[in-house]
DNA sequence: TTTAAAAATTGATATATGTCAGTCTTTTGG
DNA sequence: CCAAAAGACTGACATATATCAATTTTTAAA
């Protein structure tokens, strides 16, 4: 992209893709010297796009990569026992999903694409050597584990005490964050995920979600169109869920 | 403890500590080398116990240790805006505890004894640099890290899935696997938690939880003394989880 | 573009679990 | 050892959300 090279990177000796790509701000470690995110860009394959519905990884399958969510939107689901799918997480553009395959090099999840989806491949036992040489990038992958950890926790409270409006405000607030972290809009943004999905995610029948924004677009909190939805009073849907998610509370300190 | 000085490792050289601790086998990476188990020994501190209520780091305090517990029970907990407590884990002898402090240097949580209770203080930038000389101990943190993601996310199925019965089953199952683990009877045992503090984790009222315990109880499925568990028929138990925890399930194929 | 299939919405009803209240039991501190 | 407080249990009732069913809208395929 010709913007990405008009910045300040631009007088920079580095070839490297990593370098280049939009998200480099988000997915490389910040402090990571130009030789370090040389050598880091050539242990990445960038993949062929996924179509929607498309696997990336499926539960069972031997561990060897982690990836990052370049374009697109994926989940992450377990088939229970029972045979039906529980959704455990929704990956956006620039973060890190197969983090929880490390343990018994298996995923213990599927992964598939909601949407067109490019994600880059980081075979996991060089990142890990690489991490050896590179004391920051292991610091960064610890601090990333330690952030999903977080997150997983707060997504327990979420599932454990929230009723269904605010699991749902819970749901659309942490999206609208990740999407203005990205550089987008927190106010206007298309789900990648259907009405099933984001039940199945937050433990509520498909009925519930759908009567949820129902009410909260007839409450003019929010606007909807089919997947698109904006957030019209950001406020009032901060004040339902008592903003302070707690993980965020904390960083705002 | 004499016992411990009679097994295998009597002829072994180490004099640290972690050697003749009896949780070693659970605690230390299982290939480290007697010269790395010293000084991973050296940046461990033994703390005087906690008694039952004491805390052992509170939310939002700068982050600078884990924990292994070494004997006694721990929960972890936030505080939520709302003020109520959410109880996020539960954890026994040669368990870690801390890892989600390490993305924002500060803990996102708080923790407390539930009995009286021991734990090494493992410094975490020390453990960090000796994972630096030790791949193996940092591949460890890794699956450690990985394992709690996986646990985690386990957890938001139980919430988001699971009826009461099935919840308290699956607790009571888990805790008995933990036990186990340890060498202790994986079928009767004693619950460190009141049963608020299971209600409050599972996201039922206390009533319930007494309630499904209480049937249990009429199925001959457990016997209960108060806080003292029996299985009884850990079969049907499995059964009605529909045994095969994921995680679990895959560890065993 | 047309048609079939999938997804979303809405209403009526059922139900699991929460809430409230009272009692009994265990734990703890003096 | 006793008294007070905390925890546990049980029943009656309330309610949030699930389930079932029917309709409309959107998406995907031919």
């Amino acid at each position: 992209m010709s913007v990405a090279l008009n910045n300040a990177r631009f007088n920079s000796k580095l070839t490297s893709q990593c370098q280049n790509c939009s998200l480099s701000a988000l997915c490389l470690p910040i402090s990571l010297a130009d030789d370090d995110v040389n050598r880091l860009d050539q242990i990445i394959e960038r993949k062929k796009p996924l179509k929607k519905g498309d696997i990336l990884f499926r539960q069972g399958d031997e561990f060897e990569s982690v990836y990052a969510v370049r374009t697109g939107t994926l989940k992450t689901f377990n088939i229970t026992n029972s045979g039906e799918e529980q959704i455990t997480g929704f990956y956006c553009p620039s973060e890190l999903l197969g983090l929880s395959g490390i343990d018994k090099n298996i995923y213990p999840v599927s992964a598939k694409a909601l949407e067109t989806t490019t994600v880059c491949e980081i075979p996991f036992s060089h990142l890990e050597q690489l991490s050896e040489q590179i004391p920051t990038l292991k610091h960064q992958l610890f601090k990333v584990m330690s952030r999903k950890i977080c997150d997983d926790q707060q997504m327990m409270v979420l599932l454990g005490k929230k009723n269904a409006d605010e699991k749902v405000a819970s749901l659309l607030l942490n999206l609208s964050a990740r999407f203005k972290k990205r550089g987008y809009s927190a106010t206007s943004f298309r789900l990648a995920m259907s009405r099933g999905e984001i039940g199945n995610y937050l433990g509520l029948a498909v009925e519930t979600v759908s009567r949820v924004i129902t009410r909260f677009q007839k409450n003019g909190m929010i606007q909807v169109d089919g997947k698109e939805i904006s957030i019209i009073d950001l406020d009032q849907m901060q004040k339902l869920i008592g903003m302070s998610e707690d993980c965020d509370k904390i960083e705002s300190i």
